[in-house]
RNA sequence: GCCCAGGUAGUGUAGUGGCCUAUCAUGAUGCCCUGUCACGGCAUCGACUCGGAUUCGAAUUCCGACCUGGGCGCCA
């Protein structure tokens, strides 16, 4: 039976590994294979005399990140990494790695991002990568299961949709039979009208495309949103759910993933505390208006220069609040004190925005009112309006970015690093 | 979409008109080497994105194409 690397210990007598063929050191009569597989890297030690002479043979010809099953003799010796070495009987050459490699997965030599994600299954062989994805599924695997807790239902809607029904930001257009359709830019309406249906809580996991000729490291053309909606809650209710379910986030990576994160070069993570503060939006415009050049005033939207000033004055996760209503979606609820203001807000880290939210208009005339403001048809909207007609609850919700989540998470420079396989401006494959 | 920067061995780089038969590292191949952990030593292999122009001479200057990175705009 195989023994994943991180299992075998000095105690071992006789272990079988499989895994890559990491780095080759041949010293002459003695040579050292490490031996790589996703839990951790193993020293074969293979002095030549003393092993049978296919083993000899078998390594002195291996290519770097060829596949082998190695087996033999665990001996517990301060010479070896991990206190522990294993010497072969056996070392077979089960799928040979051509050379040159378009990578060097030992990172001796560094690559860019660029050469990287063309040989995206070579580059995920680092330690670092893997524990990137490591750190990621775990994301995903307690959103799940925190929202779970709290009684959601988890939905999947169309990801190809007639119309460009929000405004905004670009669609991608396809064909679609004899028609013309798009590819979904969130599940923004969907989810809304599963709170028309009485589902009361609901969040999808899903992609989402816009089509936004961008050249940025934070900015991506699919991504993956986390997606929550609730009946009966206003704004205040779904962002101490926000907050909740990103300090548990944090807390189940913090407890599962310590090794991938160690074996990844990464620090252990700090938990933020909650709760975040909220920062009123004329207050972060008056931060912001002190701290970089451009004039910025109400009604602006923050530019990532006042993100990043914003965010070095708050120092870890914050909300704005109270927006003005012009510069959000019109679904987002107007103050009825001040309409001038809305009951929405951002989910900020220092370094950018990881979500948005808002309480919704449930009121069916108010909604077709503030479509129309927006300069929006109604008619093209009759069948996201529809259930509104019907006994709408007053419902809020929220999207989170889930790559620049893990981004933030890990510190990682370009939002590319979070995703296996990025769709950018110019990449389409692999 | 606008602006800036860039494209040199498999990978990462040096190279601002002749000293380039192109630097260094890593890698690959061969030889030596029994405790490496970025093993070490010796030798060899391997590259100027493409097309045009200027010039006695272009990796280097200019024009175009293609490709790429980044910033901004935009991002319900």
């Amino acid at each position: 039976m195989r023994t994943p690397i991180a299992k075998v210990t000095p105690g071992l007598e006789h272990a079988k590994v499989v895994g890559f063929v990491h780095e080759i050191r041949d010293l002459g009569g003695l040579t050292f294979v490490l031996l790589r597989d996703r839990t951790g890297i193993l020293q074969v030690t293979v002095p030549k005399k003393r092993v049978p002479p296919g083993v000899a043979e078998a390594v002195r010809s291996v290519s770097r990140e060829s596949v082998v099953v190695v087996s033999g003799k665990i001996a517990a010796t301060e010479k070896a990494p991990g206190g522990r070495e294993l010497v072969p009987s056996s070392f077979e050459v089960v799928s040979r790695a051509e050379s040159p490699l378009p990578l060097d997965v030992a990172e001796k030599v560094p690559a860019e991002i660029d050469t990287r994600l063309d040989v995206r299954f070579l580059d995920a062989r680092r330690p670092r990568i893997a524990a990137i994805f490591e750190v990621r599924s775990a994301v995903l695997h307690e959103v799940a299961r925190f929202l779970h807790r709290h009684e959601f239902v988890q939905i999947t809607t169309p990801k190809i949709v007639a119309a460009a029904t929000e405004g905004g930001t670009e669609l991608f257009p396809i064909a679609y039979f004899e028609k013309e359709a798009f590819l979904n830019q969130s599940p923004q309406l969907y989810k809304q009208m599963m709170m028309g249906a009485g589902f009361e809580k609901v969040f999808e996991i899903g992609p989402i495309f816009r089509a936004e000729e961008h050249n940025t490291t934070r900015h991506l053309n699919e991504a993956t949103s986390i997606d929550v909606e609730a009946s009966f809650a206003d704004q205040e209710d779904v962002m101490h759910l926000l907050e909740d379910l990103v300090s548990s986030c944090y807390g189940h990576v913090a407890a599962t993933c310590a090794d991938a994160l160690g074996r990844g070069g990464f620090e252990p993570l700090d938990v933020p505390r909650t709760p975040f503060p909220r920062l009123p939006y004329t207050e972060a415009i008056e931060i912001a208006a002190d701290g970089i050049e451009e004039p910025i005033g109400f009604g602006d939207d923050l530019s990532p220069a006042a993100e990043r000033a914003i965010g070095e004055e708050m120092g870890g996760h914050y909300f704005v609040v109270d927006w003005p209503t012009a510069i959000r979606p019109y679904y987002a609820m107007p103050y009825d004190d001040d309409p001038s203001l809305c009951r929405a807000f951002d989910l900020m880290h220092p370094r950018m925005e990881l979500s948005s939210g808002a309480q919704r208009v449930h009121d069916h005339e108010m909604l077709e009112r503030q479509l129309v403001a927006k300069g929006l048809d109604p008619a093209s909207f009759e069948f996201y309006l529809r259930p509104f007609r019907y006994g709408m609850p007053p419902h809020a919700g929220w999207g989170l970015g889930v790559e620049r989540f893990v981004m933030t998470m890990l510190g990682l420079s370009n939002v590319r690093e979070a995703v296996l396989f990025p769709r950018d401006r110019h990449r389409l494959v692999p």
